[in-house]
DNA sequence: CCGCATCCTAGGGGATACTG
DNA sequence: CAGTATCCCCTAGGATGCGG
C-alpha cells in the first residue's frame, strides 16, 4: 500500500539512466509515449500510428506502461468497445525525455544537414585519427 | 563513401523517437554513454562503473556504439594493452538526451519526495478515476 | 473494436574458459 | 589488460486464431 515504488522500480538499477531506460524498454514504448504526449488515443488510432506493430505487442506494451503508472487505460462500457489511452501526470513528466529523444532523431538520424556534417567529421567508421583507430 | 547514413540508420524507423532509441538499444548502452559523457575511460575503468555487466557484453555494446559513430575506441600499442573509449563529437550531441534520462531517473525512480507524490496521485495501479480504470 | 490464448523462433545475453 | 571463443538458456516478440 505504501510501496508503489516496488512496482515502479523493476530491477533496482544502479544508475539513473539505466532506471529510466527500463521503463522505455521494449520495442515500442518510446513511440507510444511520443504519440500519447500529443493527446489521448484509442487503441486502433494508436495502432495506425505504429504501422509495424502487432496487435499483441501493442496491447502488451500498453499494459506495461499502465503498470508503470505512465499511461492510463480507460474502458468505456459501450458496444463496440471503446478504450482510450492517455498519459498520466507521472507519464507527462517524461515529456522532456521524449522531446530530447525526438529532437535528436530529427537532427541526426533523419537527413538534416547538420546531422550529415557531424557524421562525416566524427568519422568513427572511416577516418583514422591519431594513434590507432580500430577497424 | 557518401552513405554513412546506411550504417547509422539501422532499420529505417518511422519515428524520430524510435530512431534514437535504436542507438540506445541493448542493456548497457545508455549507462555506457552516461559514464563516457563525463570523460574518457579505459575498458576496465568502465567495467567497474557497471558492476553487473559481463566482459563479453561490455565489449559487444562498445563495438556497436563505435559502429554507430557515437563512441571512439583508441588502442595504444603498449604492453599491457591500453584501450580508451571516448565520446565522438556526434556522440556528444546525445548529451541532452542522456541528461534528460538521468534527470528523470533521479527525480522519479530514486526516492525523491516529488517523485513519490506524483506516483501516489497518478494512481495508475490503485485509484479508479471516473469511468472504468482497468485493473 | 479490442483483446486474449497458443505456438514458435531468433538472438540477446549470461557463465566460463582461453589468449596476446 | 583487454579482449575472443563456446555453450546454453530464456524471453521478447512475430503469426495466427478465437471471443465478447
Amino acid at each position: 500500500m505504501s510501496l508503489p515504488r516496488a512496482k515502479l522500480v523493476r530491477n533496482f538499477p544502479g544508475c539513473p539512466v539505466e532506471a529510466t531506460l527500463s521503463y522505455l524498454d521494449g520495442k515500442w514504448k518510446g513511440v507510444i509515449l511520443f504519440h500519447l504526449m500529443k493527446g489521448t488515443l484509442r487503441f486502433n488510432q494508436l495502432r495506425r500510428k505504429l504501422p509495424a506493430v502487432t496487435q499483441r505487442m501493442l496491447t502488451k506494451q500498453l499494459r506495461e506502461l499502465e503498470e508503470s503508472g505512465l499511461v492510463s487505460r480507460t474502458v468505456f462500457p459501450v458496444v463496440p468497445p471503446r478504450v482510450e489511452y492517455a498519459m498520466t501526470p507521472l507519464g507527462m513528466t517524461l515529456k522532456p525525455v521524449v522531446d530530447a529523444l525526438a529532437a535528436w532523431g530529427d537532427d541526426y538520424v533523419f537527413c538534416s544537414p547538420e546531422g550529415r556534417e557531424l557524421r562525416m567529421s566524427s568519422g568513427g567508421l572511416h577516418a583514422p585519427a591519431s594513434p590507432l583507430q580500430a577497424g
